[in-house]
DNA sequence: AAATCCATGTAAGACGTTACATGATTTG
DNA sequence: CAAATCATGTAACGTCTTACATGGATTT
């Protein structure tokens, strides 16, 4: 299971609480890997009742209290174990594929409208990706050298850029596709006089 | 749920078994949707139920029997009702990306054969897709013109190219940056000479 | 006054994985 | 004769999602 090796590296990165680490997992972790706040709660619970992390009662002026967890020995152990075995490549899941797919049996040039709202998601995101590339890693403010751990978290921020660059050229393929398949189906064989059925 | 839609899917492409639909998993529909017969089997029964397929048994020579599933009317309208409903662009899970940044905390040279062996993996799979694509679209035994459902089946399979093309750059750029890390590792500033603690 | 943020949680149900189970036929 | 393929299923368990619930502080 890796959403707990996921929180028990941003843990690592940095010790916070569950809605804290909620909100990373928006962000930064969220890259890679997306978590609800019941799951992470879920989670932080076992790993504590197992050993693996530590609490410590934060009170705040003004605010509920938070909770905050650290990785334990046991915690850090587990995660290096887990490091050394094997994992499997994952399989991707797209449901728009499914749906691209479907499309052949009902009306493909309705999916241009929510081609197009993913196509823009996507954008989004690729634009929030490199402002926090610049910020953290290629301009001015970013450190020089970068250390072990700032240079792997750049390079798997270069592979959500990756990503996303990859994806908005596959969608605009999609949406070129889209637009060839619906104006083809207005013309029969003969020419825009045909008739149709 | 996406699964249902899936099958729905794959079965108005071709009519078939739950074992059939399981190789499909295997194969071109697995390249953007996985699931094991178990799950397959369970979906089915409960389509079935709901009056979104048909099944016919179809007794065989030497063989089990085995139930042919089609779509009936009220599955195709679910599909088509799913189909004009707006899904969520979906979010990563990857895991090889928890265990590079994990890597900070631990040795990020033990990372190297794995991630060679996920290059590997991923090799195999672009050069399956390659084959394929040539089989069904672009070479000489494929139909000219595509119809409306082979060119979407199409478009699917250059996204599943384009990903794994995507996945194997960034896997040599992780490699990359593993190996300068872990020589890194052995330098202090002055040279080779330097002392270590 | 309403909405959003901080902060934590429970509960129910859907979904997914792993292991187990059966049995004939074909291939090596 | 062993292993793989075809074909279907049950059971148990684990994970994930969605909805509900609370309550003060801050922002609009």
């Amino acid at each position: 299971m890796a959403l707990d090796h996921a929180i028990l590296v941003s843990l690592l990165e940095k010790p916070g609480s569950g809605y804290e680490l909620a909100r990373r997992f928006e962000r930064s972790i969220g890259y890679f890997w997306t978590a609800t706040h019941q799951q992470i709660y879920r989670v932080l619970k076992r790993l504590e009742s197992e050993g693996a992390l530590t609490v410590r009662d934060v009170p705040q002026r003004g605010r509920p209290d938070k909770k905050e967890y650290s990785v334990a020995d046991p915690g850090r152990a587990a995660l290096s174990r887990w490091l050394h075995e094997p994992i499997e490549p994952e399989s991707l899941r797209h449901d728009l594929a499914v749906k691209i797919r479907g499309a052949a049996f009902d009306d493909p040039a309705a999916l241009i409208d929510e081609v197009e709202r993913h196509h823009q998601v996507h954008s989004g995101r690729l634009a929030h990706y490199l402002t926090g590339e610049l910020r953290d890693f290629t301009g001015p403010d970013a450190p020089v050298p970068l250390d072990a751990g700032q240079e792997l978290q750049h390079v798997v921020l270069r592979g959500g850029i990756a990503y996303e660059r990859m994806t908005i050229a596959w969608l605009d393929d999609v949406l070129a596709t889209l637009h060839t398949l619906s104006s083809r189906a207005g013309l029969a064989v003969g020419g825009p006089s045909a008739h149709s059925a």
